[in-house]
DNA sequence: GTTTACGCATCCCCG
DNA sequence: ATGCGTAAAC
């Protein structure tokens, strides 16, 4: 029995004043200003459980986040708020609807796609089956010839979806983000329009399309924006600072009935633009919402004053921002550390002695954090930590659902899902010896003409192509009977591929066979849990966890993590490095309209990450071709020097009093690193 | 002449 | 990992 006395929330004695305002008053459009660490889930949390607990009923309520783990977070939090009873109901359906702008579209497009002419069973394209119809649609337009240089699928495809999140034209776009493209802008409109038939052809949508896509339904069909606004009486956005201008017209038209929009964000840690994101979004919010409430919560509870004092110098030096300046409840602790060294070795070295002091001192591995700009800023330290044996736990890599192996598994379940899915075709056929872009582009014309997997088997398919595709097409169709055979039991279907040639394709191919063909078994567990095909294919394309692979969310070592990456996570000790003058902020991005001032929110973002301890170190040598000096990263310079404690690594011969400068014979131990480091590169794959 | 496979160099800022 | 040049197979 659930006790109900127990259920009711005080809600100004379990939150601060300033998130109590937001609880309590978050009616009618709402801006949330939410610092970091100032308790930004938890206000919006009691925000939710607050609606429900003054009659609001959970299914009239959207929540829209970042990541979906964002979202089922928040969910179990709100249903262990409102009391037990509201588990049950959740389970019932009668839940908020939360997740990503992404997977709400979904929802959204399942139920009234057909009003646009999808099929509820739509495909969902990812990056690279979007890359490779792109590069299909500059095949068939025979842009691929030698003679002439033509921009790569991957630049079209990135350009083309930048232009569409950020609702700009596709010349705009070009003339921007590539300016060197200008001169083919008429043929890359060309292959946009090709690539727009084929997805409708190929009843798929790719990320892009289901935010247009929804936005257009929204638009075009004025009952259903009626009735899905009329439904969501309480809309609730997160990281409103990183959404970008289409998802900005989505939340617009949701709210459009109602009117309770209440997005939460932080200006200050904008650093999504590369996609899109638009921050005059979260700084425009009330024009874009006449009469909208404005709200603060700036006390921290992360992070020490040293730290904060920091984060606020930093941010201080931007303009295009809401001015605000974070409190810490925390008792003083220590300065933040400042460590130049002479080579990214030396850095490294240090960075590990560090790591080591505070492991013995006890605090615990998953407590200890390394951030950088750039991916390749880890290789030094990385081979540090494997040398002394220190566990680490690299955050990103290529993702579960996104291993060669494991798309080749699923292609197959895409195409028996829907039989004109052109992407997963060509995946599953370029496999195959013998047949290439050619042949397969081929193939796949006589394949969509049939209309069903029983009658693409039976079709005289190897009497079109080459004798070598149509031995390839043999050892695919035999996959296909065993595909048909499995009647659109997704499990049995991934069996079906661990039954098949693809084995020996794999062993013969890959050294690491054994794992991958451990994935797919995994692979296929995974796939028990569903009913139909089509379910378990779209969780997988929204799922943007997608970890559920080897290293299943597991930290079991210090953390070593892309700035991006370490968005909304904290650590008790964290390390910046790489900030010279080299590496951070980064040069292409700082060139950018804005880009300077995104770089330095991103250094905001990674300093305040950090609880107690914080150490920002740099080498002053790059390797490149050959060694150059670097300074340090001018975000280190900005600081008064007085906010931070300092710490040579190694002599320096001469420089200011602040940043050394090294000489040979520091650099030469940076050399013998460097020349290591290659060697291992070499080696890895 | 086309199509495919393969070896080699070079290249990556961020999801 | 991606792209290019080249050699071999059709």
């Amino acid at each position: 029995m659930q006790h109900l006395a127990a259920a009711k929330i005080d809600y100004k004695k379990e939150l601060n004043a300033e998130q109590y305002a937001v609880v309590s008053g978050g009616d009618g459009p709402c801006l949330v200003l939410a610092g970091a660490g100032s308790g930004k889930t938890r206000t919006i949390v009691y925000r939710v459980a607050y609606l429900i607990e003054h009659g609001v009923r959970p299914e009239e309520i959207l929540l829209l986040t970042f990541t979906n783990k964002a979202a089922a977070e928040m969910m179990s939090r709100i249903a262990e708020l409102t009391g037990g009873d509201s588990h049950a109901r959740f389970a019932r359906g009668q839940s908020p609807w939360g997740g990503t702008f992404h997977s709400i579209a979904n929802r959204i497009l399942r139920a009234y796609g057909t009003q646009i002419g999808f099929t509820p069973n739509f495909t969902i394209l990812d990056q690279e089956d979007s890359r490779d119809l792109v590069k299909a649609c500059i095949r068939e337009l025979g842009y691929d010839n030698k003679t002439r240089r033509f921009p790569s699928a991957s630049v079209i495809q990135s350009v083309l979806s930048y232009a569409r999140n950020a609702m700009r034209p596709l010349d705009e776009t070009v003339e921007r983000k590539h300016p060197g493209l200008s001169k083919t802008l008429e043929e890359i409109g060309r292959v946009a329009e090709l690539y727009m038939r084929k997805k409708r052809q190929a009843n798929a949508m790719d990320f892009d399309d289901m935010l247009e896509h929804l936005s257009e339904l929204l638009t075009r069909e004025p009952m259903i924006r009626a009735a899905l606004s009329r439904r969501f009486r309480y809309v609730l956005v997160d990281e409103y600072q990183d959404t970008n201008r289409l998802q900005a017209a989505i939340v617009r038209q949701l709210a459009s009935h109602h009117n309770n929009v209440l997005v939460v964000g932080d200006d200050a840690q904008s650093i999504y633009s590369f996609r899109a994101a638009e921050i005059r979004n979260i700084l425009d919010f009330s024009r874009d919402f006449p009469g909208a409430k404005t709200f603060r919560l700036e006390t921290n509870y992360r992070s020490t004053p040293e730290i904060l004092n920091l984060a606020n110098e930093v941010i201080a030096k931007n303009t295009e921002q809401f001015p605000k300046e974070l409190r810490s409840v925390r008792p003083p602790a220590v300065k933040p550390m400042v460590a130049p060294a002479a080579s990214t070795g030396r850095e490294a070295e240090y960075v590990a002695d560090r790591i080591a002091e505070l492991l013995e001192s006890g605090v615990p591995a998953k407590e200890i954090a390394v951030l950088f700009r750039a991916a390749h800023h880890s290789q030094a330290l990385e081979f540090e930590l494997m040398k002394r044996n220190l566990a680490y736990d690299y955050r990103g890599g290529i993702r579960f659902f996104e291993r060669a192996h494991v798309k080749d598994a699923l292609a197959l379940l895409r195409v028996s899902a829907n039989i004109v899915d052109e992407a997963a075709w060509l995946r599953l056929l370029r496999i195959q010896t013998g047949i290439g872009d050619v042949s397969a582009a081929k193939v796949f014309g006589l394949i969509r003409a049939e209309g069903s997997l029983a009658k693409v088997i039976q079709a005289p398919i190897e009497m079109a192509v080459s004798n070598k595709a149509a031995a390839g097409w043999r050892d695919l169709r035999a996959l296909l009977e065993d595909a048909v055979a499995a009647e659109g039991r997704a499990a049995s279907l991934v069996r079906a591929v661990l039954d098949s040639a693809y084995v020996e394709y794999l062993e013969n191919e890959y050294p690491d066979a054994r794992e991958r063909l451990d994935d797919l078994e995994e692979l296929a567990r995974f796939a028990e849990g569903y009913e139909a095909v089509g379910d378990f294919l779209a969780e997988i394309a929204l799922d943007d966890a997608k970890a559920s692979g080897r290293n299943a969310g597991k930290i079991n070592g210090v953390v070593l993590s892309t700035i991006h990456q370490a968005k909304g996570l904290e650590w008790e000790a964290v390390f910046i490095i790489h900030l010279n003058d080299a590496g951070f902020p980064n040069r292409r991005a700082a060139a950018e309209d804005g880009g300077l001032e995104e770089e330095r929110r991103l250094f905001y973002v990674a300093v305040t990450r950090a609880k107690k301890h914080l150490t920002l170190s740099y080498p002053a040598t790059v390797a490149r071709d050959s060694f150059e000096l670097a300074g340090p990263s001018m975000f280190l310079e900005e600081i008064d020097q007085s906010s931070l404690d300092r710490s040579l690594v190694d002599g320096a011969a001469g420089g200011t009093d602040d940043w050394p400068v090294y000489e040979e014979p520091a650099i030469q131990a940076g050399d013998e690193f460097a020349a290591i480091a290659k060697r291992m590169k070499n080696v890895r794959k």
